[in-house]
Order: structure tokens, then sequence, then C-alpha cells
DNA sequence: TACTTTCGTGTAATCGATTACATAATTACA
DNA sequence: TGTAATTATGTAATCGATTACACGAAAGTA
């Protein structure tokens, strides 16, 4: 149908060379006012579009960067990358998406693949702290490509990142459990492998020692982040000698499901037991028992990511910059612990 | 740091040609098996990474796919998205993301901007059927670039789409809740300016139809993908002479929103009152009331219009081909309009 | 041995745009 | 009018990989 139109086209089209075409268009101000309307003029009306792809082979830079979640069908990440895309767009940057699906080796990959693709840089949460991938992460870095980790993060040189409190927001749950009058709060925690977790994990047992509550390890169940995961932990919970009173569950999902399998048992949220999630998932709002969760801000975590990338990506090679920014959680206390409101 | 590795750093280190690199690396048949292998030990030793945008530029295919999106922060989208990254992932293609907010004009932009990255197809669902940009799709058909749209389609000659059957969709649902007794069925619209929504109420309609059951154009309320569009369209309804005992809403945000309100109004559901969405999100599953929704499988909607994608991804110019995919809606009745459950 | 195949590499053009450098055209100034 | 300064454009290299064509060397055939 209609041909590729090239600066070549435009220069035989007008007797000149593709240089002036390309200075034309560029706003070289070297070229004369009337050559530069008729070029601009021209490829205009011949349709010409710009290769971008020989812009990028020339000029290196992809105007592509590379964006790495374990999933992409979950609020959380999906809003994170909203977050990215709009920041990024202004700036014509694009965006490429890669999942992980929670495995290393195909992180790895998505690493190498978007190192190949010549991304200008890398915007992802890790799969797995312990995973053994450093050396594509070093790869990504000698490249000077950079890399920049948001919400589960990984201790590397040279690496920025953009995560939320996780500590405080596992704390501040708890403090509100203990402060309904909860005595016994379990905790659903997650992959203690990652940072996030541990540090959910780590406010809650905080929490608990500052009021003067004894910490218990049987309380503590490892939970996936599924609706039958917190029901199975409800279950092994129940049958303690001392059953707990609370929950604060370090996934939104796994409250749900403990939430679910209390009422099976005709136990009375919140008056009997309170429940506490994180991530604040749409969800969570509209139930009809709604459920207290901690807000990650993920919109807000996808655009500030995108800045510290802005900010990194025009530096010289030589500065490393390495930038840590720690969102504030903000708990969203609803009904599902919320005594004084009944 | 490490500099970038080139086809002639390895030809210069080995004392030969690029153009016996490129070919031992491409494993090209005339190449001697010694050099061949000592081309790739060398390589392999000297990090060499293929510089795709270079590959690009020559072949003329970037291997990207541009995918574009009203928003990507919803569970509908971001599985269609999912399912199309997953599709063509093993054969090497990333996935752009570009969202429209709704707007025509992003939506232009989007298009033209993917073009000009040099995206070997477009997968989309559209914004606006009337929106005046047909200029940018007759841009991407003129360039050749595969364009498919999904769920939101729209008539142009040459494109493929992969949609559900909404008329189906729409006239199962509504057939469903006269089958649970319900004799004045309001209707939630979408934008009847998309096919989608309009397909569903003429389903309604239809059904209605169907069942001997006078279709009354006061029942049809018109509301955005909103919670609290849902709450007015009840109020709305609740006034007139002979209010609904039934609602099938095209948003499952909406009919949401008017189960709360209903509830507000201490009216029973589903005893005297039932309503059904159309998305199936998550959260009508959760609910404690859960909502009786039509699914729309995004997952293999994505992975649907990645395969038609595929198929015509290397295809010669002159065949235009035009496949039309329609997906079966699968209604999940749940709690909101399951009479005879209770 | 002389001649034809076959095999393995090298040469150079190509993809499309940018840009340092060279050069031609114009203007400025004495 | 002659020369310097300025301005506008052309030439050609470059980014990195691929590939049609050419060519020398080795192997096969008579």
């Amino acid at each position: 149908m209609s041909e590729k139109i090239t600066i070549y086209d435009i220069a035989e089209k007008l007797n000149i060379t593709a240089a002036t075409v390309s200075r034309a268009l560029n706003n070289n101000p070297k070229i004369k006012e009337s050559t530069r309307e008729l070029v601009i003029k021209t490829a205009a009306a011949m349709n010409y579009k710009q290769n971008k792809l020989a812009l990028a082979l020339k000029s290196g830079r992809s105007n592509n960067i590379g964006v790495i979640v374990p999933r992409i069908d979950s609020n959380f990440f999906a809003s994170v990358i909203r977050g990215i895309e709009e920041e990024l767009h202004p700036h014509g940057y694009q965006v490429i998406i890669c999942q992980t699906h929670e495995s290393t080796k195909r992180e790895n990959e998505n690493l190498y693949t978007l190192i190949d693709a010549q991304v200008d840089g890398i915007i992802m949460s890790v799969t797995d702290v312990t995973g053994e991938n450093d050396g594509a992460f070093q790869n990504v870095l000698q490249k000077n490509v950079p890399l920049i980790f948001f919400d589960r993060s990984k201790h590397i040189d040279g690496v920025s990142s953009v995560t939320i409190n996780d500590f405080r927001g596992g704390y501040l749950t708890t403090k509100h459990l203990i402060n309904e009058g909860c005595k016994y709060i379990a905790h659903l925690s997650g992959d203690q492998s990652l940072e996030i977790f541990k540090n959910r994990f780590l406010g809650y047992k905080q929490a608990l020692l500052d009021s003067g509550i004894t910490f218990k390890e049987e309380y503590v169940i490892p939970v996936k982040s599924m609706v039958e995961a917190g029901k199975n932990a409800v279950d092994t919970l129940l049958q303690l000698e001392t059953p707990p009173d609370a929950i604060f569950s370090s996934s939104d999902f796994a409250a749900l499901g403990a939430i679910q399998e209390l009422k099976e048992r005709k136990i009375s949220i919140p008056n009997d037991f309170c429940v506490a999630g994180f991530s604040n998932e749409p969800f969570t709002k509209f139930m009809e028992l709604s459920i207290t969760s901690v807000d990650q801000s993920p919109l807000e975590m996808g655009k500030m990511s995108a800045r510290v990338f802005l900010e990194q990506v025009d530096k010289t090679d030589t500065i490393k910059i390495e930038k840590k920014v720690v969102l504030a959680p903000e708990l969203h206390i609803r009904k599902s612990s919320s005594r004084a409101a009944i």
C-alpha cells in the first residue's frame, strides 16, 4: 500500500540531501527558513513518519522502559504500572511489560531480554530476594541501564528503590487491633525471604512488644496470598490451646479467606474477632463487612519510581545514584476491625 | 563500565570479518564448523549481546507489539494483557502498553506513537466507536501493521476482532432474571456508541420480548461504570410509578452501587429484588452477597487476540485477513439473583 | 594435469537518521 | 572590488547486523 517514506524520499523530491531534510525537521538553526518550511510542508504532504528504530540505533536510546512484575493482573501491580505509564508518557517513553510469574528463571530471562531490547531503564518488583540471578542484575548495571526496584526490593549497590514502610504498616495495623481490645493477635505472614513480608512481620512483633503483649511463634502462620490459605490458617489457629482473637494478615486475599472461615464458624466479626489485611485491594472496601487494610498507594509508587528513573537516566555514567524512597503506608480502618463503630 | 560488544569486536579479535561472525551466530550452513564453534565461544566469553535495534532496523521488525486499552488498572484489561503477554512471550514478542483514559485524542496519539515505534502489530480495545480518528486506523492499515480489536470493536475493513457475544450475555442474564420470577427488569446501560453496550442492551430487550414482557424505555438508565452511578440509578428507578424488581447492569461496579442503595433502603436481595452485573470482576465473587455476573474470559480473549495476530503477522501484504472471533459469555449465577438458593 | 564444483570468507551495500567536517553561496566591510 | 565572515547545504561516516555477490581455495572428476 503506502510505501514507507524516509527522509531520502523527501530529499529526492525537493532535490536536496537527506542531511538538509533531517536538519530542517529537527529545527537545526542553520537551515534557511524557507527551506525548513518547504521540507516540513512536503514531509507532512508525503505523510512522513520518523523511523524511531533508526533513531534509536543511532542514538543508543530506544525510548522504551521495561517493567517487570510478578503478574500484571493484580490490582496492585496494574496500578503501579498505570502510575509509571502516566508519568513517563509525557516524556516520550513507552512501557514494555514483562511478567515473572514468581519465577526467578523468568525474571532472569526478562532482564536479559529487556537489555537486549536496549531499554533505557528497568523498573521492577523482584520475585525472590534469594534468587540466583545476581548476574543478571550486574549485567544491567554494567550496561549503565538505570534499575529501580519498587515494593519488593533487594539490596544491590547502585540500585534505587521505591517502597512503602512495611514495618510501619505492620506496626500501625497491629497497634490498631490492640487498641480495639484484641489480646491475642495472630499474623498471616508472607514469604519471609521478601523484605516486605519480613518487615510487616517485624512491625507486628514490635507493636506487640511495645504493648507488653508476649509474642507467640505459633500465632504466625505462613500463607500464600490466596483465599484458601486464609481459611486453612484459621482452621489451624482455632485449634490452638489459646486461639487468637484477631488476625493481621499480610495479604488481603488471605484476610478474606480468614473472614469467610470465621463466619462459617459463626464467629462474630469484629465483636469476637478482628481481621485486618494488607494492600487495600478494591474488594476490601466493597465488601459488606469491609476489611481493614493497609494502602500502599500503588499509583504514587509507580509515579515515584518513574521520577527516580528520569532523574537517573541522563546522569553521566560515572556517578552512581542510589536513591531510596520510602512512602508512608496508610491504614484504612473498616468494619472488620472497628468495634467502636458497631 | 563494560563496553558494548558488537560483532565487529568479535571479528577483530578473531581476525575474520563481521559477516562471518554474523553467519556463525545465525547458524548459517555455509560456515565451517570449527569457525562456528570458535565464534560462538568467543562471543560468549566476550559477553556479546545482539543489538536488537540494529536487527530491527535491518529487518523492519521490532518484535514489539502494541496494546492500547482505556486503562490498565481494571481487572478485565489487566487480565487480557496478561493473556496477550503469555501467548506472545514464547514467540519473542514484547508487549508495549498504552492507555487512552477513554480519550479519542489519546487513542489517536497512541496509534501514531506505536506506528512510529515500528511495532509489528497492534491489539486494542477502542475508546469510542464514533471517535474521529479513522485516519489513524487507516494509517495503521496502510502500513500493513496487523490491527486486532478485542472486546470493544469497531467496524473497519481489514481489521480482525475478538469479542464475546454480548448480545447473548445480555440475553442469558435477563432470561435468568425472568426465570427467577422477576417481572419488571431494569437495565443499567453503558455508552451506546460502543457495540458491546448496545448488544448487551439488545440482548436484554430480546429476552424480554421472547418472554412476553413489555419493554419500557424508562427502565433503561444510562450509567458510567461506577458505584455511585448504580446508587443514583436505583434512586431514579424506585421513584417510578411501577418500580422494577430486578436490575441487569452492564457494569459490575454499577451493580454493586445498586445493591448498596437497595440495602440502604432495606429492600431484600434476592427475595424482593434481583441484581446481575457484567464482567465478573473479582469482587463480585468475594462479596458476602455475591453478585451474579457475566464472565468475559479475559485471559482467553487476550490469548485469542494474540493468536489472531500471529496468524496475520507473516502473511503477505496482499492478502487482507479479517477474522472475527466471538467467544461465548458465561453467566455466573450467584446470590444476588438466586432465589432458589435461599 | 586441467577443469569444474563446492565450500568458506571477504567485500560492500543496506536499513533510516544524525552529524562532524567540508564546501559553496551569500553577505559584510574596508 | 576584493577579502573576510557568515550562512546554508552537501559529503560521507556512523550506529550494528544482515546478506547478495564475488572470489580464492580445496575437492572432485575426467
